[in-house]
DNA sequence: CCGAATCCCGGCAGATACTG
DNA sequence: CAGTATCTGCCGGGATTCGG
């Protein structure tokens, strides 16, 4: 079967689904942060660390949107110092395979990208 | 296996390869032109039409990014009136069953995001 | 028919400083 | 430790107009 007869799932509503899952995760950081939730709980300021570049301000807002979309749980225990841990939920942990697929092809494909790009730099500047 | 020991594959090199890919597809309408360009080889006209939204200069724009990055072709005919053709490399091919298996997990996760993001907007205003 | 050029605006994201 | 507050710049992207 021809591929193209699926891509119908791409542009199907003209492009709505799509374009709402890209809202949400294809901004710079949201991906990055449920790669690195893969690895089990984590605390806020392992995250921090983890994250390279990320500032508070960012992951404090990307962990936001996460929770408010069901892919991350929160959870803040009573303590002092304050501990606030982050988990991926099922739901999150079902965004890390096609995640992998859309890296992977990142991988094998991005060399080639970067050189085609130079090329045409050289010709029109 | 378990599914962490991949995810290297995006946090690999501190996320630089996965943004790189990130800043290329993921903005508005990148994918979407792409997976109308599945059906074959099309005319600006055609693609304006078939991407619903669109405007001439981002139709413009996200075809130049294609080209540049080698995953589309760019043909013009020397005829009057004009016509210019736009199809996609074997490269930009390449990038169709990554985006489908994207494009299904938002089919099949987004009405649950939808609920969830509902729920947090009632609670929290 | 196929674009290029220009104007304009909202929102993302960085830096920095402050709080319970 | 885990955030919030504020200020600021940048840029994606829409509308419109003009050119080959």
């Amino acid at each position: 079967m021809p591929q193209q007869e699926h891509t119908c799932m791409i542009r199907g509503d003209g492009g709505r689904t799509l374009r709402a899952i890209l809202d949400r995760i294809c901004n710079k950081w949201t991906l990055l942060v449920v790669a690195t939730l893969d690895q089990g709980t984590l605390r806020f300021g392992d995250l921090h660390e983890q994250v390279p570049g990320i500032s508070q301000r960012m992951l404090t807002l990307t962990l936001r949107n996460l929770e408010r979309d069901g892919l991350v749980a929160r959870t803040v225990h009573a303590e002092v110092p304050p501990r606030v841990e982050y988990a991926l939920t099922p739901e999150g942990k079902s965004l890390i395979p096609p995640a992998l697929a859309l890296a992977g092809w990142a991988i094998e494909h991005v060399p080639q990208i970067e050189a085609s790009r130079a090329a045409y730099e050289d010709r029109a500047g």
